[in-house]
DNA sequence: CGCGGCTTTGATGTTCATCAAGTAAAGTGG
DNA sequence: CCACTTTACTTGATGAACATCAAAGCCGCG
């Protein structure tokens, strides 16, 4: 992980997660600001870690996860750029709850809590803004994961798959940004029965697999399994 | 559903959900706000609805639900008094996406959203305070998701049974909220195996039934089987 | 009274997890 | 650079957990 700086005043990046700032807002935000590199596998924040920065994702692709009872994996949500990285617990928890690390290599932009907090006091348009956002992300969330919850395995893997092109890669050919065991963590199979269907997909000819590279070349039969499943 | 007025400025139930509130704030507020009486059954918001009023829920119980593709009925969350009713979309979507009706007879709140949002502009205060309520709900909704979909059928029965305990009636001995159908739709499972498991803890000394009347008797066991389910 | 919806129990079937075993790929140290 | 270890991937066979199906009793309600 290493730091660096930037300039907030007019980073796109910024403005898509904090907005309506007037400029001393800005500054006062920013000159408390660190900008982290993580390689793929870093630990970004840990379980129990206080919660001091705030944080949202430049580049990359983050995982928020957690160990359950028996020490497996469970992964709650995938990071995308332009969004918060951890859950919203951080405003109403001083203390992480779970864990997130990087997927890919990403940029993450880390502003002091106090500092969100006291300006959001300070100017309604912005906490207002705030809520915006939030509200949108964490709905996301909820719906993914009652998606997930409805379907069967085949029903999962398409709708990941489908979820990897159209939210994150927007191609319908990518390196898959997961491991077989994490996707298995995402959408709550096991690693064999990930393996075992991405297959079946393989010979029906839905998808073409070449090392982590995947094209899916039959959306329309993906989306029906993906809907019926 | 009936409406009728009381008074804002020292209602308990608001300071608990809006907070930081001036007292020309709350007039403005509360002139325009109405409180709804819900019979048991009664459907609150339909989806698709547009978003106007802000609902939180002084008494009684909720359930947040939508239809899935074959028609049947999924359970969000139950909502609980001095807490809101329907997700966080209500700050992001000018419609509902989810249904929400009343599990028992309810008292519920309704305060214009464009209030809410005009107040939060000019007032920080009572828009941090707003944040930190809706990060507090929506991670118990996502926690209480994420802690069930790692159960097992009797740990997610033992899960439902102490949640209902705890959380909602403060005692180990209450009326069962739900349905046997509605506790299948809300942990994800049939309402066969919902009885099943049901008579299997009843069985083996665990609870007592007695008509929707059920007593959880051995806590200690019942706390064991829903960590290790 | 009789109809429909909820509840209950038992028997059967399907889906998916688990177990096992083997191959490929990727890091590690001499 | 090559043996060695470790980790990921893959396939098949077996078993367990849960859904589905069927049938009967119960209650509330028109």
């Amino acid at each position: 992980m290493e730091n660096a700086t930037c300039d907030c005043s007019n980073c796109k990046y910024r403005e898509l997660v904090l907005t309506n700032l007037k400029d001393e807002e800005i500054n006062s935000l920013c000159d408390f600001k660190k900008e982290k590199f993580y390689k793929k596998g870093e630990i970004i924040v840990k379980e129990g870690d206080p919660v001091v920065d705030f944080f949202y994702l430049k580049s990359g692709l983050v995982k928020n996860y957690f160990y359950n009872q028996i020490g497996k994996e469970q992964i709650i949500s995938i990071g995308t750029p332009m969004n918060f990285v951890s859950l919203l617990t951080v405003f109403s928890e001083p203390y992480h709850k779970f864990r997130v690390s990087a997927l890919t290599d990403s940029v993450i932009c880390c502003i002091r809590m106090d500092k969100i907090k006291s300006i959001a006091l300070n100017n309604g348009q912005f906490a207002v803004g705030l809520i915006e956002k939030m509200s949108k992300n964490t709905d996301e969330i909820i719906l993914q994961k009652l998606m997930l919850s409805m379907k069967n395995m085949r029903g999962r893997i398409a709708y990941i798959l489908l979820f990897f092109a159209e939210k994150i890669n927007h191609s319908y050919s990518y390196e898959i940004p997961l491991r077989r065991k994490e996707i298995a963590q995402l959408i709550d199979l096991t690693p064999e029965n990930v393996i075992r269907t991405l297959s079946e997909f393989s010979k029906e000819n839905i998808i073409k697999l070449e090392g982590e590279k995947i094209t899916l070349k039959d959306i329309k039969k993906l989306k029906k399994i993906c809907e019926l499943g």
